[in-house]
DNA sequence: AAATTTCGATACGGTGTAGTTTCGCAACGC
DNA sequence: GCGTTGCGAAACTACACCGTATCGAAATTT
């Protein structure tokens, strides 16, 4: 018997495949990303995409949703920098790392399973809000608060409210826009600042 | 032959059963909004629950996704009413008419199959635009305009932008809130006045 | 070398659905 | 009454996928 680096007890026989973990992981992530939906994922798909035996699958996976659950933790959440100079223009950036995302296919991957199919399969939600919803409205929602108290936000502002209307603005315009209108790349800096302005006059 | 009142032809044979049509459009809206993905939508299940032949359904659509665009077409568009006092008034009530409609099953079933599907069956993701987000689009459209053109708004403000933070706002607490956390009633009056007045001091 | 475990491949029986066809009956115009 | 068409029910063929089992080869410990 041998243990390696971690300490951990290695059992004999030929080790588990890191190579076809991955495959399997990408695989499901690319089919993900390209519009399945999880029912729409079948086990023999993603075998047959990631090159791999249906039974290496099996042996790691009670089933599809914890597939797709470890799936989507391996999409870190990319940290949307807070170090800018003024409040307004660290939401900008904030804003302007999201509407990029959008069009990176990984995220589209998350995007998707968040949008539809998070009632019907609790552990996925439950995942996402970990993986994508709340790291995302920690940053937001420090973001505001830092800005209420340097002065440059009121400081009894409603910070639940401020954040839904500022990531609900952006993932409006991302899900629900024209099929082929484009998404003008001023976008976050006309959503900032008519937030922070108002619409009286 | 014969004509009926409307001038059309009618056939000879026994004519269609509005009621059996009624029965498949009315199952098939209620699964989807049980959250049956359009993929999990089966024709027998379908024919099944509405106690009526595959034969019958097969006769009337082609397709899956044809019935699920009718069946999405019968779910009028509740028209959100304009006549408020004042702007802001007309606006807390347009948010709170789409607040309550997101508790009604009819509409998070446009909502679901929107959020979700849209992307993979474009003829559902025309006639959703034209059912459910247009109307709207125009409702809120108009009552910016109006606002703009009484004075309450200022004249310059980027309706599209505004028409994204009001209604993505709102999207965003109904969809991604915490699974138990409740929706606190003066949501529009909170959103709206915030998106009135700013962040600013 | 022997024992053990995983590998990809393939095959298997079982289930669910698609879409078609057939049946006997019902509803309509002629 | 007759011809036509729609009706619900059932049977049918054809897949796709599930989850398991089996295979010979490969990788690793003992």
């Amino acid at each position: 018997m041998v243990t390696d680096e971690m300490g951990a007890v290695r059992t004999p026989g030929r080790p588990r495949s890191e190579k076809a973990e991955k495959a399997i992981i990408d695989a499901t992530v690319e089919m993900i990303a390209e519009g399945s939906g999880v029912s729409e994922l079948s086990i023999e798909a993603i075998a047959a995409r990631a090159g791999v035996g249906k039974t290496t699958i099996y042996r790691r996976w009670a089933n599809k949703e914890e597939l797709v659950v470890d799936a989507m933790a391996t999409l870190k959440a990319p940290i949307p920098e807070p170090g800018g100079v003024s409040a307004r223009d660290d939401l900008v950036s904030f804003l302007a790392a999201i509407l990029k995302e959008t069009g990176h296919p990984r995220h589209r991957c998350i995007m998707n399973l968040a949008m539809s199919e998070s009632e019907r399969f609790p552990h996925l939600l439950e995942r996402f809000r970990e993986i994508a919803i709340q790291p995302r409205q920690a940053a937001l929602r420090s973001l505001l608060r830092r800005g209420a108290q340097t002065g440059e936000l009121r400081a009894d502002i409603d910070v639940e409210v401020a954040m839904a209307t500022l990531n609900g603005a952006m993932v409006y315009f991302t899900k629900w826009r024209d099929k082929d209108e484009v998404l003008s790349p001023d976008l976050p800096e006309r959503i900032v600042d008519q937030v922070l302005t108002g619409l009286r006059p």
